[in-house]
Parts: structure tokens; C-alpha cells; sequence
DNA sequence: GCTTGCTCCTCCAATCGCTGGAGAATGTAG
DNA sequence: CTACATTCTCCAGCGATTGGAGGAGCAAGC
């Protein structure tokens, strides 16, 4: 391949990056990448900017952040000299939801636990799994 | 409201359980409520033992039991005298998907908590936050 | 120059599990 | 009888991709 000033079409741009030919289109979609150039036969473009910038954002979805906090740390890295106060509280906001989800979790395990330790391995009339889905379908839970 | 044989209509059915009426439609719409009787005046109508399967599948979705999994529970429900073991297996993999989720988020919890932790809360240029994501974003990551 | 095969383009539909709106019909209380 | 609440069906949208169809471009070998 022929690389111009280090530009490479998406599939090279997507190995690089580790993100897929697809996504990397609908994250220009969306608006997380800007414009890519366009070469003359009308493929995209990627310079090792842009390639950096495909990365970041995986890792920060790996991370488990939403698109539009992506979007606002995306902002706040295009402009260096601002206060990080906003990164950071969009990744303590994350990490609240991390442990909340794995509290959360937690519980789940305990409750599963239970269903398959109780279980006597019979036949489902005596079935503590189903029983348990059964019974706990009784209580009143509480509303939203 | 008149119930006759106990059978209410579906909002009452959605208060009973728990499930929201369009969720209620939504389910039976896939197959896993039946055909609900309906009244002349084509409301559909849920006895007791209706509300209870609601009540099943909101506990086992509540668990993150997949629908094609609560389709197989329920099943089984309805027919007691089969071997538990398909039950007992459904709910070994949910368990062991809570547990793969659980030790993922436990990485991202302390990768979030490293990057909160080293931030100056200066300015963006010197902010932990962006920095680890961009960094990070240089490494090379396991493909899936 | 021409064919082969790969990569790329755009557009659109599907995934999962709901959720909610539009607009019509039916039921209930005063 | 008149309000008002509830229900009906149908359909579109969410979030974040993923993948297919059908067509065009591009690089390499003959």
C-alpha cells in the first residue's frame, strides 16, 4: 500500500486501531471523528492522528463510557489548556456505576447460589431453581 | 372494576406483577405468555396463574436470565416431571457470566480509580484522565 | 490492456429487550 | 349523556453497533 504522508484506507486504519471497518464508520457518523479526507477514488483517510483517536475511544468504551461522555472527553482533549474538572468527574460518575453494577452483581451471585446449591437435581417438580423464580415471583416488590 | 373468576384486565395484571403494560404485550407478543383469553370487548384478561408467570419472568429478567433461557425455564415449569438438570445448567452459565462480569468490572474499577487518583485537577493537558486513555490507547490489545 | 480478487463505497435492515406515541374503540362513574 | 380512564393495534425509536447487498475502485499478474 501506497501511504502518503502515513494516510491509510480504513481497513488498515481498523487493524491499527483495533476497532472494526463498520464502527469506525458509524463513529464519523455520529459525529466522534469529524470528516475524514477522502482520497480521489472517495476512501477515507487516516492519518496516525486519527488512528490515536480511533484507539482512545475504544479504550475509553472498553472503560464502559457512554458515547456522549466519549464525546465531551474527545472535547476536552482537543482543547488542552481548560480545567480537567469535567474529565474527572465523568469518570468518577463511571467509576459510581462500576461499583453499583458490581454490587449490584454481587447480589445476582448470592441469589444464583443459592438456586443451584439448594438444588437436589431431581425432577423440576422439586426443582430449587424454578422454585425460586416461583416464590420470589409471591413477594411485593418494590414500585418505581 | 367487575373480576369474574378472578381474571383482571392488564393493567391491573401489570400492577400485581410488577411489568409494565407494554412489556406484558411485548412478551406475549414473543411467545412467552400464550395467547391471553380476551373479553368481549377483546381486552385481554389474566387470571392468577397468568400474574404469577409474569411475575416469574420479571424475577428471572431481573437475574439477567436471557428471554431464550426463560423460555426454556418456563417450559419446564409446565411440565414438572422432566429432570431439573436443563434448569440447573441455565442458571451454572448465568452464574458464571455474573462472575466473568463481576471480574471485569472489578479491572475497570481499579483502572477508573488509578486514573482518578493520579489527576492534579489541573488542566487538561496535565489531566491523569486523558492521559491514561490516550496512552493506553498506544498499546497493543488482545483482539477478539 | 485485461482479468482476478480484494477493499472500499453507500444504504439499509437486524440485533436485544423493551418503551412510548398516535389514533381509535371500549368501559366506567357521575 | 358526558367525561375520563383504560385498552386496543400498529409502528417508530432507543444504544451501539454489526452485517449484508450491490456496485465501484484499485493493485498485481499475465
Amino acid at each position: 500500500m501506497t501511504e502518503i504522508r502515513g494516510d491509510v484506507p480504513i481497513g488498515t486504519a481498523a487493524r491499527r486501531s483495533g476497532v472494526k471497518v463498520p464502527t469506525i464508520r458509524y463513529w464519523e457518523e455520529i459525529g466522534l471523528l469529524g470528516v475524514s479526507p477522502r482520497s480521489e477514488g472517495n476512501r477515507r483517510l487516516y492519518d496516525a492522528a486519527a488512528v490515536r483517536r480511533l484507539a482512545f475511544i475504544r479504550h475509553a468504551r472498553e472503560l464502559g463510557f457512554e458515547v456522549e461522555a466519549i464525546r465531551t472527553l474527545l472535547d476536552l482533549q482537543d482543547n488542552p489548556g481548560q480545567p480537567c474538572s469535567p474529565a474527572d468527574s465523568i469518570a468518577r460518575a463511571r467509576l459510581a456505576d462500576v461499583e453499583a453494577r458490581i454490587a449490584q452483581l454481587e447480589a445476582l451471585k448470592h441469589e444464583l447460589r443459592r438456586m443451584i446449591e439448594g438444588c437436589s437435581h431431581d425432577t423440576i417438580s422439586h426443582c430449587r431453581v424454578i422454585e425460586v423464580l416461583t416464590d420470589h415471583a409471591e413477594c411485593r416488590h418494590h414500585v418505581r
